[in-house]
DNA sequence: TAAAAATGTAAAATGGACTTGACATTATAT
DNA sequence: ATATAATGTCAAGTCCATTTTACATTTTTA
């Protein structure tokens, strides 16, 4: 699945490790997620969006067509 | 997680299995997450959403505190 | 009140989200 | 130029979201 993560986390001049301590995961989660290795769950799609002061829809993109699941 | 799938549901007539089909899931899968048995995927509860025409935020509720994923 | 529809439970199987740890490469700063 | 920080890759392991099937209970309707 494609993101923004790494826009919105270029923006702020945050850094991976300091974005994956912030919600919580590891270093690998978020490069997984940034290069569209896997999907990410709901609640650390939250998380991210809450951590980047916008709306889940703003970071997580929908391909309303291949979302198998 | 909590979630007001069947406020919604119930709100728009929609039987389990209706919202179901919809989705492209089981009824199993319905009935799991009105129960708070476990927690949508993101694009289970985009769709989800998007069938209610409202927010994620609107229809999944994020206990700040005891999310630990 | 009986048939049918809607909701629920149980259990086993699968796939994928996330972790851990170790190492490789690329950018930044001194 | 070189140390350090940042980003990336690989692989094995754990846990849980989702499926499938089959059956039980509750609610609705004729």
């Amino acid at each position: 699945m494609q993101t923004r993560i790494s826009e919105y986390r270029k923006a702020g001049k945050i850094t991976q490790s300091e974005l994956a301590d912030a919600v919580n995961v590891t270093r690998q989660t978020i490069i997984s997620l940034e290069n569209g290795k896997y999907k990410a769950s709901l609640v650390l799609a939250h998380k991210i969006a809450q951590f980047f002061k916008v709306g889940i829809d703003d970071i997580f993109i929908f391909n309303e067509e291949e979302e198998n699941l």
